[in-house]
DNA sequence: GCTCTATATGCCTTGACCGGCATATGCCAA
DNA sequence: TTGGCATATGCCGGTCAAGGCATATAGAGC
């Protein structure tokens, strides 16, 4: 329990499935329970988890806890995953470029 | 050595660090020892994950393998990251809309 | 204050994985 | 074919995390 960040909180399929989930809307600790069908001090501790990345966050309602995404964590991910993805928009322009090339010599 | 998908091979941080590096260029395994510090086996190792999830490739040249960069893993990462990126686009319109309703107010 | 509900935390076991080391494999040159 | 270089693979020990279980905490109502 010492490096919780995204990359090692996302690497986990249930806590991916946890965030699908909550992309339709806030759940309760005890919906995740019963929609993901596992224990929930499971369900608690994987949510510590994706807190600590900031991937999820918390609304109290009394004794109720309210999780809902937190953009902060993915648009971390979604930074780190930026610069490979500038590389992927060079290979296209150099592609539609040699294209564009060969058509010429037609 | 079971669910090497994408997920759990950007979990770990040298494996990071080997993809930080063929962004600029392709390179041969020793190469990555050298400048990644690590013994030659680990590196073998964490290029086997890397090469599972389709995070890179392999070019071999007699004795030598040039390791390059793989689109498919990274972009099998940004489809599961799309979704929630539309949820960031979705806020992003909902509060200018709202700063537009509110200048109108004004 | 007591109790019920909702959730978090602690302990324990098991399994996975990282790193180091030794060794195997594959390819080339002489 | 023998030797040497580049890389992969197998084994081992330590570490860490996931899941199950029991239990602690916190709030709401009586």
């Amino acid at each position: 329990m010492v490096d919780r960040d995204v990359f090692t909180a996302i690497g986990e399929p249930t806590r991916r499935r946890i965030l699908d989930q909550l992309r339709s809307r806030e759940c309760l600790v005890g919906e995740l329970v019963e929609s993901l069908g596992i224990s929930q001090p499971n369900v608690s501790k994987h949510l510590r988890v994706l807190d600590q990345a900031e991937l999820v966050r918390v609304r109290i309602d009394g004794p109720r806890r309210y999780y809902a995404l937190d953009d902060h964590g993915l648009r971390d991910l979604d930074a780190w995953l930026a610069p490979f993805r500038e590389i992927w928009a060079d290979r296209l322009d150099a592609l539609e470029q040699h294209l564009d090339e060969t058509n010429k010599e037609d």
